[in-house]
DNA sequence: AAACGAATAGACCAAATGGTCCATCTCTTT
DNA sequence: AAAGAGATGGACCATTTGGTCTATTCGTTT
């Protein structure tokens, strides 16, 4: 969280962090983020175009925020497995404080109200940057580049798959099969 | 699509089904579905109590009809690499139609604005029966009833995995992903 | 032909929406 | 101390929101 007293940009991105993940983009209005920021109108459209230029930086500061935690936890773990521990470990926590509720960028998307292409290339560019992370790591250990990015998209697809089935059913056990369908991602042989 | 001179009820659930599915169900308004309908306000009160009690009989259908669909792609199936392959086609030509944006159940549940344990009931209730349905299925192919169960789990986790990567990225390559995903886990050996 | 329920049309409501504008106030830089 | 920039408070606007109510029309049964 930004500082209490911080400029009424950062607040409102933090109300923006709260209400667009927690409501989806679709269902928060210009009014609702300047009254969680408590900041006034004027002070939103001063730093803001629209409502959507909110939800572009947003989106972008999403995609930063976790390739930022993806490089950190990768640089604290010497094994792809403690790795993947470390990050399901973390997503349990987010989630026994009620602040897991699925993949932001994916939530996001899925949110959506209009068809707008530029949101895809976004959020593209977004998977991108956390697939080079992954894949960057996972080749500094094996060496192999190209199983390195075979086993970052399992790895993706994992998280994906179960933190999908978690937003469905809210049941926990999804985040153990998660780390099981990742380590059994990381164990498959180099394809030839 | 229901006929064109259906009762209100039926051409409100139409409507509902096509704003729901492509603008998330926290951006939808009581005023917009009337109107996509063409039915009336008095109309839709009638029949609903409310704009959740649509979006729950929404929620319901979509879960009856992609298990009918399912139902309908395993009865015509004799193998199951046959129905995985049958299964994506039909996704490949609703998305060239643009009516595939993801897995209805995961978009609804990702645009929810309230947090209301009832909707987690009601989906996982959903999920719970496709589940049963491709378990059911592939069972009475191998025989094998854990097996199957595990075999179910995985195509449901390659479907959402790669369902919502091409909602994030509207990339085409994750339907031929999809397929792969699935037929390498119906080829894994079953667990002792 | 009468009677029924459901569908339609629209008036009406308070509240909330996105958005503009201006006057004041506060902080920083000069 | 003065000046300028940004923050604030609030008035104001047209439109839209969810929701209620009444009156009229329509299609079926009887």
């Amino acid at each position: 969280m930004t500082e209490e007293n911080a400029g009424p940009r950062d607040r409102l991105l933090d109300a923006a962090r709260e209400l667009f993940y927690r409501q989806g983009p679709g269902a928060v209005g210009v009014n609702e983020l300047i009254e969680a920021s408590g900041t006034h109108k004027a002070s939103f459209y001063r730093h803001f175009a629209s409502r959507d230029a909110l939800a572009l930086e947003y989106l972008r500061e999403q995609g930063r925020s976790f390739r930022a935690l993806l490089t950190k936890l990768t640089a604290r773990a010497s094994h792809a497995t403690d790795f993947v521990h470390r990050w399901v470990s973390l997503l349990k926590k987010q989630e026994r404080r009620g602040e897991f509720l699925g993949c932001p960028l994916a939530r996001f998307m899925s949110g959506l109200a209009v068809e707008d292409p530029q949101w895809a290339v976004e959020s593209r560019a977004i998977l991108d940057s956390w697939h080079n992370v992954l894949a960057g790591y996972l080749q500094s250990l094996s060496g192999n580049r190209t199983h390195a990015e075979d086993q970052a998209r399992a790895l993706i697809k994992a998280y994906q798959a179960n933190a999908q089935l978690y937003a469905i059913t809210r049941d926990r056990r999804y985040f153990t099969e998660m780390e099981a369908d990742m380590l059994a991602a990381l164990e498959k042989p180099p394809r030839e």
